[in-house]
Order: C-alpha cells, then structure tokens, then sequence
DNA sequence: TACAAATTTGCATACGTATGCAATACTAAT
DNA sequence: ATTAGTATTGCATACGTATGCAAATTTGTA
C-alpha cells in the first residue's frame, strides 16, 4: 500500500534487508528443499510480498547453468497439426515449470541462424517439430549436452532422439483398407519429399499395395503445403487414368484436394473418389470433410518428447530414444468402405483388418 | 578439429585468454558499435570460431537488464487466426532481434500463475492475444516498466495499449451488406461476450440493423470456440422464426455454423441462408466454405503490435497508444449479394457502399 | 543441567558478461 | 622529432542469485 511509486528491481538483497536476514536466508526461502526454518521462511515471505518481490530467472539461470527453457522449432504453422502440438507442449513444458521459446516464422529462410540464437539463451532442451537440423549443428549438441528431440521425424543421427508414429504401418494399413474396398487404382500425393515421415508412410503405402499386386502408383508432391496439394491434385485428377484411390500424406493436403475434387471438377467424394489423409487433426472431423485418416496420438506423442527432454536434463546423458507409437485408422466418410474390419471404439469408427 | 571432446561452457575469458587480448576485447567484439579495432576484432573472431564461442545471452541479460525476450500469452491456439499472428510476431520480433516465449495451452485455468512466471524472466515486453489481464496486474507491469499491448482486444486502462480493427465499423458494414441484400431477418452468433472485441461487432451490426428499422436480432453464444458454436446454431437453427442472415462473431465458428446448417439442417447456402463471419482466415477461403467476412490485416496489425512495442522499449515511456486498423468486407460465396456496391481489388471482391 | 547431534544461518565467492575510467597505442600536423 | 588529439585497450566492478563451508543456534538425550 505505501508504495505508490515505482520500484525498479525488487532483488533478494532488498528483501533480506527488509527482512532481517541475510540474502541467502531469501534465496533458500525461494528454493524447494533448502535448508530454512518455517521462521525465517515466513519472515522472508512476508517481506517479499509486501516489495512485491519475484526471484530473478535470468540471474538464477546464470548461476544454476539451467535456463529452464526448451527452444521449439516450428518453421509454420499453416498446417493445424502444429497449433495442437503447441498448444500441448505449451501445457506440458508449464507442469514441469518449464518455458518455451517459440522460434517460428521462417519458411523459406534457413534455420541456420535460429539455432544460432537459441544457443545463446544456453536453452535445456531442443525441439525441432517440421524442420530437421545438420548434421554439424546436432552435432554440436551433443557437446555441448543439450538433448534434441525431432518432433514427428526421425533421423539415423546418433545423440539426436525422436518421437514418431509408426508411418511404414500406417501407410500399409490405409494401402490394406483401399484394397480392401474395392479400389482398383492408386495415387500418392506425397509432403515434402526428404522427410522421414514422408519417406516411411509412402514406403509402407506402396508395400502394402504390392503385397495385393499393385505396383503402379500414380505420384505427385504437394510438400505439404496448400498451394502446392492443390496443384499436386490438379495434375493427379487430369490424368486420363485418375485413380480412384488417393492417399494424401497428410490431412492439411487432403482438406485441399478434397476441395480440388469437388468444387473444380465436380468429383463426388468418395462415390467416384477416395481420398485417406494422415494425422486426424481439426478439420478431418468437421462433417464438410469427414476425412478417414491414421491418427496420430498428440497427447502421447508430446509427452514422450517432454519425459525424453526431462530424463536427459536430469541425467546429463545424451543418449538417443527413440519412441515410435501407434495410431488408428479412423474410418469416417471421405472413402469408401471395405465389407468387414470395421469396429467401433471410444465412439469412434476405426480399421482393424485382424486382431481385436 | 582439435577438440573432439567436449567443450562444455566457452566463455568470453577463455576466448580472450586465446586471443591474447582482454576478455573487455571479446566482449566488445560482440557489441554492435563498440570501441574496436578490427584487427584484434579479427583475432578474436577467429579465436571464438576456432572455440565455438557463443555469447551467453543470460548473462548479457543479467548485466544489460534487457533480456530482449517478448512474453506472447495466447490462452488456445485452436482458432486458426493465432496461429497465423504467431508465425507472423516469429517473423516480426526476429526480424528485431527479440525472441519470443510463449504462454498458451491454459484455456481453463487462471492467467495469473503464467504472469508470474513471464515477470521472473524479465521480459522486454508482453503482448496478449485471445486473453486479458486485470488491473492490478497491467498496473504492476507499468510501475515495472514493461510495455503491454493487447492484441485484437482492447481496454480502458492507462497504460495498457492495443491493436484492433474498427470492429463496430465492420459490423455496421455487416449489417449494411446483408440490408442490402435484401434479408429480412437477422441473427448473431457471439464470441466470449466480455471481449470487447465481440461487444464492438455486435453493437455495430445492432446499430446498422437499427438504422434500417430492425431491431430484433437473435442471439446465440459461441464463445468463440467451436463446440459451442455448434451447440448455438443448432439452437438459433431449430427457432420457428430462423433468420435469413446470420453474422457469426469470426470465421473459426462461422465455419461451425455452416457445417451444423448444411450437414444437420440440410440448409442450402446462400439460398436458404446466409452467413457472414470476421477474420478472414484460412478456411474462409477455402472452396467449401467461401465465407463472405470482414478481413483484418494480420501482417499489419503485428507491424504495429512489433512497433509499440519496440517504442515503449527504446524510449522507456509507457504511455497507452491505441492502433484501430482497416478491414474489408471480403464477398465470397456463403451470403446472397446486394445488387451493387461490389467491386474488385487485388483480384478480391470487397463490398464499398459509397466511396471509391 | 550438560553435551552431542542436527538444523539453521551468514559469509564469501562464483556464474559470464558489459562498461566507466584511466592508461596506452596510434595518427596527423607542426 | 615533438606534441596534441583520437582511437583502442585493460582493469576493475557490477548485475542478482545459489551454494560450500564454518559458525551459531536449536533439539534431543542422559
């Protein structure tokens, strides 16, 4: 109440003297298991509030060597998967009690310099979600003990970990579902084109299919962006031999050839057409698209990415993980259906060939 | 080459210790301006290469008192508008050297625990997009010195500024469009309804609905989020007296609505029903949508956002500046049309009743 | 009450950088 | 060659906190 004025930098010396105490009384008060007496303790907390005292992160950090920040990588956000991840990285680093410097915005630039900036900031932990690194930088990271966890793509580099789905899978099972129901012919559009992601569900897609005897599949690149998936699409549904099956790399293409389809050249969805997409986020489940995609698990999937990020810092091991989950088939409308294999769970329609 | 093992923790004086110079030297070397000759500047330069030296930013922090970090809260992502201002404030705050830590993923729980954590990194500054902060809190942050701006929102309060469209304008321009379109009845579908954001669009749309003798308007709330717009255009759809129009507060539950009216209503739009939303984000631009909607100009208002900010910094005056952008009424298809008023620019339709 | 053990406290120092100030090295003009 | 002036350098200190260590206090036990 008395102080009307301002008071520029409150520091825990201003409080021990305030208090009567020494400065290290207010820093172990501010510390969770230091050694402090309830007395003082509440001294000190009766003294910091009425400063209105907060500790000093950045001068903690200096000392402590530990900035507890994790540095996020997201080149864009234009595809909707990315907000979703974010939005629970955001979640998840705050109950660890930790922050999350977002370098974002730099599609077409080089993450080059980024890295360089989130080096100086002497961050605890890297993610990297649409974006890889060089060789030299991860690298570089191991040195210096700093653990990188890749976000949804994975990398043969040691001391990098990653956190994916189990794509080859994923795409073997889509291939199945298709021929399952009665498709004759495929296509692939595919994301961009040196991603592991990519690579893998396009692997598995194109195995799947070969294990019917399909061996000719109509391609085309979309790099997972809009534009581009929409041209892709264009191309793929001039072809005289348009397939009648598409598998889209992910659900941010497939929202944007399903509008190709149907708006530009008037195809009925999935009557004439089946489009699969990759990742179950928003807009697959809006009833406009009612995609049937794999799924990919977010929650689980960043909570693997914080507890790798966690047990390194607390180790001080930079060891490479790598954890790879599962995702479902969610059957909705946007392709035709196979005659069996089908079952309901969690409220949801999902592909399951064999097992219960 | 040298080093194949670890290099944990270069600093300035080692550096300085290998170039044969002062560890003054080093540090001038990375201060853009400083006293420096370039020939020890190079020395040292090549030193730092050869150790892999980086500043320590925390450090320069400490010293500097300035952390060049911005504190960017967004409470929830899952509208596709926050996405893209933070792929653009990434740009933009990169772009003058500043970083970007970012709060969101908070939706339910108090703002307040994520302000005391921004305030113990000291940032540079705050920016608050899709959430408001009390008084006592802006209050704190002017005595502490820290700019503030609230993004598409605004407020009262000294010392708090903001960036906004003219929301009562385009509401009113709403309201005019649809008039003109020859609708006879009207609804609104509101965002959080303490926003002052959805309170200036309504009251718009009410006032230019009113200067053409309507006054009964039905009124639905969404919240902004897309579960309860649903639920609220199931409810304003079910009513015995539908309107012909609706104004839905922004695209991201526009496009609820139009799903819920053509999917569960089997509404044809525009025919049977027209709808307009705010924004002009992603999906209103997509064929199956095509939402008839007042755009803001996104890279602009994040200039400006930048802006404030980087004023209030390098001045040390916090003094509330209020920016009110335009926008446009962007016509696309999910509204009937006024027979003039239309015209073209940057291959765009917009709607200009009078002037040029 | 006396004494050992355990707990709490303060002192002093370190983290890695920026910067005022005085000292030194250069430059140019006489 | 001398000097005045300027540009560069190093020294020393400060930023705000955490923590090892020794001193001081409290607690428990006989």
């Amino acid at each position: 109440m008395d102080s009307g004025i301002k008071k520029p930098g409150v520091t825990s010396s201003r409080v021990a003297e305030h208090a009567g105490v020494s400065q290290s009384a207010v820093s172990r008060t501010f510390t969770p298991g230091a050694s402090i007496s309830s007395k003082t303790r509440q001294k000190v907390l009766a003294s910091a509030k009425e400063l209105g005292y907060r500790p000093n992160a950045i001068a903690r950090s200096l000392i402590t060597s530990r900035s507890r920040i994790i540095a996020v990588v997201m080149a864009y956000l234009e595809n909707l998967f990315y907000p979703d991840v974010l939005e629970e990285l955001g979640r998840a680093l705050a109950a660890e009690n930790y922050h999350l410097l977002l370098f974002t915005g730099f599609m077409d630039r080089d993450s080059d310099p980024v890295f360089d900036q989130l080096m100086q900031y002497r961050v605890d932990g890297i993610i990297l979600a649409s974006t890889s690194l060089s060789s030299e930088l991860s690298e570089e990271c191991a040195t210096a003990g700093i653990p990188v966890v890749l976000f949804n793509r994975t990398t043969e580099r040691d001391a990098v970990s990653s956190v994916t789905t189990r794509n080859r899978e994923g795409g073997k099972r889509i291939a199945d579902f298709l021929v399952a129901g009665g498709h004759k012919s495929f296509g692939y559009i595919a994301g961009l084109e040196n991603s592991s992601t990519n690579r893998d569900r396009f692997q598995g897609y194109a195995e799947g299919l070969a294990a019917n005897g399909i061996t000719n599949i109509a391609v085309e690149t979309g790099n997972y962006s809009r534009p581009d998936a929409e041209a892709a699409a264009r191309k793929m549904l001039s072809r005289p031999d348009r397939p009648e099956a598409i598998f889209v790399a992910n659900d941010h293409m497939a929202v944007a050839v399903m509008d190709v389809a149907r708006h530009e050249f008037g195809i009925q969805i999935p009557q004439e057409l089946s489009i699969v997409g990759y990742d179950d986020v928003g807009p697959a489940r809006w009833t406009s698209y009612g995609i049937t995609t794999m799924s990919q698990p977010l929650k689980r999937m960043v909570e693997s990415t914080v507890d790798i990020l966690m047990d390194q810092i607390a180790s001080g091991e930079i060891e490479a993980e790598h954890r790879i989950l599962n995702g479902e088939l969610i059957v909705r409308t946007s392709a035709r259906l196979p005659p069996s294999g089908i079952i309901e769970r969690d409220g949801q329609q999902i592909y399951r060939p064999r097992e219960a």
